[in-house]
DNA sequence: CATGAATGAGAATTCATTCAT
DNA sequence: CATGAATGAATTCTCATTCAT
């Protein structure tokens, strides 16, 4: 046999390196050659194993939707039948994140919204995530109004009022790290959850 | 005299360019040709006008913030003095936007907020312009805890939540306008503001 | 005023260099390098007067079809009335080439009709070409056949055969010129003129 | 043994995918990649069997020359002693092409044409194909001439033209075929020998 | 023999910036 | 001030060729 297949390894180097390198430049200035010196491969072989630059763009994002994804069901799994655990965990699994490759996959990810501005199939992935996101919210929310028997007129505002609260600790914590520090994120939205679900009617 | 009116106008005239280019493609692909094209002058003047490309981007941020600010102080004035009433207020002037303009300046502030994250000048810029915002909110989220008689140690957090809502909502509603239609953020962020404030216990 | 306006020297200065090149290298190897370097400009000015190297081809066909197409209405000005001559004229406009430019051009017409194979817009233009020269040539050869008072059943044959001549008549000379030398195929196309129109039955 | 039949089996089948490609998209655009999708092969196989993608295409010239050579002396063959006969049946064999691979084969031979301008092996081998042609058409247009007792002094400018027209036919009908439909060349090559040798003064 | 990953040179194209007019 | 032509570096992408397996 010949060198063995290799492809879904260094498609997932690939991603890495740009994942690594649009978190400091962003996508237009991150080059396929500082992609590839990221990924420790030749600039030649990025186009051996993906179409375009674009399309690295858009593993990234399926990249970075699985993560989360999969970070939420891990969350979810452990947070039990409490549904303000539930909410919390879920909540959690998105802005409580610590280290340098958390960081820089947030990075990446506030790349990933603006370059959905103007690129289609980016804003596909984007809107579908974000919908994934709200139709999970709406759902948690919905649990918690129920189980503390209050009026459920609210929830598809609460759901949206939380993801574009995460949505905007990302955008901050990225560009202005020392007004939202790490581990800040958390409790803020904690305090939303108590005063959004908290103020609402008991039925 | 030279004329220097003419200067200023033609600056402002140029930052419209890039705005409005900007918003449709962010800011590495929005071309000095394209920009001068937008604008109705020639490519050459633009860097007569602006040492750099960079230096537009700038002038673009302060004129971003600039707006927001007017705005913001125009209708805090005529939100009189009950403090609920101007936190809603400050609010509105973020995020209850509805003409194309405002679509386009809200779509240049999320590529700002993009760009801030590699470039020094840019992020200086913009986490000023966040500080300035959170300064408020602290404010006023403080004016309407005193005010109601309620504890005020949530206050920083509160602040924080209302400003991450505030950046989210840019981002979500731009590219994914389907999910926090115009005219929804607002309400969002009442019904934030009612549950974070009146969440809070009395003293 | 600024630097003159001199778009259309500058693009048949380009056209020229895409045509010198072209005619030795063919179309793919004609690097915008090789293109601008015989054109004496720099490369990147080439792609500021057009949009892509596959413009320049199109530039070059237009230029090429309206030079034959002037050098045809010269040579029919010229040959009067007599319909045998003003046939072995047209004919002459397209064969009866003899300096180097001739040469290069006709080479580059032999790259331009493969390039048709694959190209749409390429393709439109050069069957447009060959229809026209289609075109006149049923009209000579029809006013040969009326004028000798002759059968005129055959005239678009010998004008399909007549213009496959010509056609092949640059193949040959610009692949294999020692098979078909410099004012030999001028002679040859008067031979078949003789036979094909002598050949026709008297009416 | 080796299986060296194995080699020109894999040869003959590289050839073809180059020859399926080289029509639609010439010969610097038929990558290594879809040669070797085309032939059913891998990348690497086509550079143990040839040392370049030059040699594949040597080889394909080879193997056209053979086959319209194969091709008109099987119809000789057929053809029986009559001079005319003969001349029209060589005639046949290269301009009465019907089925799509007969098509491709042709696109090829133009493509092989234009390469020739540049590539001296090429040149040199289809130079070689044209003067074999011309030499073919010489001897049957004088057989011809003997036979009906006419003056040979043309021979060789008729030969010369309908060599032209042949491959002037080919060109046409490769990218214009709406104007020398398949079952058109033939009979109008009729035509020309009709008149060209017809035309010739008796002896 | 066969595979397909890997390389690196070179291609077209884009574009901020400069500058002659 | 204003123009738009001109430059050259950087970028994405292609591809013949090599080579480890």
């Amino acid at each position: 046999m010949a060198r063995p297949a290799n492809g879904v390894e260094r498609r997932a180097q690939i991603v890495d390196g740009l994942l690594l390198v649009m978190a400091r430049e962003g996508y237009e200035r991150a080059s396929i050659a500082q992609v590839a010196r990221a990924a420790g491969l030749s600039p030649g072989l990025l186009h051996y194993h993906f179409a375009s630059k674009h399309q690295i763009l858009v593993a990234l994002v399926h990249r970075l939707v699985a993560q989360v994804t999969a970070r939420a069901e891990a969350l979810l799994e452990r947070a039990g039948e409490q549904p303000r655990r539930r909410l919390c965990a879920f909540l959690d699994a998105h802005v409580a994140l610590g280290d340098d490759a958390d960081g820089r996959a947030v990075a990446a990810w506030v790349v990933v919204g603006t370059e959905a501005m103007r690129d289609r199939q980016v804003r596909a992935l984007y809107v579908r995530a974000l919908e994934g996101s709200l139709g999970w919210l709406r759902q948690l929310v919905g649990d918690c109004l129920t189980h503390e028997r209050r009026v459920r007129r609210n929830t598809a505002r609460i759901a949206a009022a939380l993801l574009a609260a995460v949505e905007g600790a990302y955008r901050v914590r990225t560009a202005a790290p020392a007004l939202l520090p790490v581990g800040f994120a958390a409790p803020t939205l904690r305090t939303m959850v108590d005063g959004l679900i908290g103020a609402e009617a008991p039925r």
